[in-house]
DNA sequence: ATAGATTATGAAATCGATTGTATTCATTAT
DNA sequence: ATAATGAATACAATCGATTTCATAATCTAT
């Protein structure tokens, strides 16, 4: 690899001039700056970027840390990576899978190599969300999906409208005994999540019977497809069919997903029998078979915007700080929801009787 | 951040000691050592690895270039992570959509960042691939389901054996009547299953009628998931019972799933009407109603083998170039396939028969 | 006691860029 | 003709590390 100096030497000037014909300069003269521009041709010279960065203290480095790559997180990535070239940044990844420590090095490895700004997805290890993030970090930062009180700029979801509005939905289908599953409550947007459907649901003066949530124990994409396979278990097992939910919602897709295949294990129609409704909206809720109604998250336009507050954080000489993007659900209906058998009825004599 | 000036200063000494004392040199006073330990403690002075990088020659960095996050993909990404982090190597990502002239400006950028090393998966544009590589690509390289010819090291998969393999269980469940989909043949990859897939059956005196293969145009996920539907349409459409294919074999698992729904959506019971066979065994072919059966590509292997050949030529010092390594496709068989309904008549016949 | 070896340390070069300061040379003004 | 201006370029410092070389201090052996 040629470096300035080479070209310096075959043009015959010095590695300032070189360096100032690079930047565009308009104290070189023009004989001088065809010499420098053939050397460099010449000699396929290109600026290390390791050294300008030393100098420069600026990497063009942007680093994302998740804690893993399930089908969502994958997409943010790529958003990541796409909104990132646009702007003439590179990506670095580095994935926590939910262990602090690992967590914690990943971002030192991240600022030892001068690393511009980060992507955060937080470690959630049990119960508790890393915290003492402020101290060592000393970077911009957009955290994704969790806010830790503002003290960093972050870009969430509106989990708990997300969980409103999928009660509401099976509310106006009819439905009126309901089932859910729950996530760790460590995570408070799990939480939200779950209040956001439980509120909606008290607000219509309804509930959910505590043997109609299914607490689901682990974090992982597989046990996740897993846990969707037990809910069902443990919401028809020894059921009288009055006693059974009429419509389940999933706190992400991938249990959704795992319900539906308990459902069909089972024989149940979808949604003749029972409705699903998921979270998320990941991209295989499309291809399923029944395809699944499912609250969306905007993944792509969040890692757009976390990327364009970042960079502005970055990029800003007078410290800026990205404050709080929260971002709405967006309900899309597809085939696994239908009006409640009982209510449909209900409403075709209503309308006979018309 | 603290550097080693700050360091020496604070324990009175020069920064060659406090390297000294980092790089563990036997060359320094225990009390010095002592020093410079406790100013180290209390400035929590950590190296900056540009630096290092620069002086060293090496960055500790691997870049990972793929078309795009489909599950596959991210996957292998997941992997890559987990064992260049175990061997002390942080990844940088980029994705090139298949687009020759970003897969070039991803390269550039890594090697103008010193990176250690790539592993890489070339873009395929219409019918070709990038192949003039070599010319600028200076640093060791490991391909991922490519070999141009062995140019490079790499890792694939054998596609020709997974064709054979699906088309050897087919013809052992007793279908004849054989349909399946090809891609872009522009990548030898898919090539090769396709022709593992045909030779196998013409070993067998058997022959894939033309109206019977369907060419899918795209290589991106949501295409797939498309070309499996149209695939089905291609297959059925005005068909008398006995010319209608009784198994389906897809080029790959997005595009099985979209045959699993398009079957769905005709009320085609699968496997007792339609077998289906998918290559790659990507998570979701798990979950699905029915699972789907595969050829499994053992892609967490294919990515921690790519990371252990890519870092012994990094750090190899007498210019180890890494070889071809084929990796076994395997047969999972799950939910999705099933004796052929005339051979299963015949077989009972027999039964009985005996 | 002194030469020679050993140990501990600092100064300076280096990696490959950028940039402030100094210098050279030509041009213009007085 | 000479001083002042300005353009073009070179020199040197800098970023934060490592490493070679030189030097000072200590130790060993005769």
């Amino acid at each position: 690899m040629a470096t300035q100096k080479d070209v310096a030497r075959l043009a015959g000037v010095s590695v300032s001039t070189v360096s100032r014909v690079l930047n565009g300069s308009s104290l070189v003269d023009e004989k001088t700056r065809d010499k420098v521009q053939a050397a460099i041709k010449k000699l396929n010279y290109r600026p290390n970027l390791l050294a300008y960065s030393l100098r420069a203290r600026s990497s063009r480095l942007v680093g994302l840390i998740l804690p893993e790559l399930t089908s969502i997180h994958a997409s943010f990535l790529q958003q990541v990576e796409e909104s990132c070239m646009e702007r003439g940044y590179s990506v670095m990844v580095g994935l926590h899978r939910n262990d602090c420590e690992r967590e914690k090095a990943l971002i030192d490895e991240f600022q030892r190599r001068n690393g511009d700004g980060l992507i955060l997805y937080p470690a959630i290890d049990g119960q508790n969300v890393s915290n003492n993030l402020m101290e060592y970090i000393s970077i911009p930062v957009v955290l994704y999906e969790h806010s830790f009180g503002g003290q960093f700029g972050n870009v969430t979801f509106n989990n708990y409208e997300a969980g409103a509005m999928a009660a509401r939905y099976l509310l106006k289908l009819g439905h009126r005994n309901l089932a859910c599953t729950v996530g760790p409550m460590g995570s408070k947007f799990l939480r939200d999540r779950f209040w956001g459907f439980y509120n909606e649901l008290k607000k219509q003066g309804l509930t959910v019977q505590e043997k109609n949530i299914y607490r689901c124990d682990f974090n992982y994409q597989v046990s996740n497809f897993q846990s969707g396979g037990e809910a069902v278990d443990y919401f028809l097992e020894g059921r009288s069919p009055e006693d059974t939910p009429t419509a389940i919602w999933a706190h992400n897709d991938n249990v959704a997903l795992g319900i539906l295949k308990g459902l069909h294990k089972r024989g149940i129609r979808i949604p003749e029998e029972i409705s699903v409704v998921g979270v998320d909206n990941i991209s295989l809720t499309e291809v399923y078979y029944p395809s699944l109604t499912t609250i969306g998250q905007p993944v792509k336009k969040m890692a757009e915007k976390a990327v364009e507050m970042l960079v502005r954080q970055i990029e800003s000489k007078d410290g800026y700080r990205a404050g709080n993007l929260v971002m709405e659900p967006e309900l899309v209906v597809r085939e696994s929801t239908g009006p409640c058998a009982g209510w449909k009825r209900l409403q075709s004599e209503k309308q006979a009787g018309a």
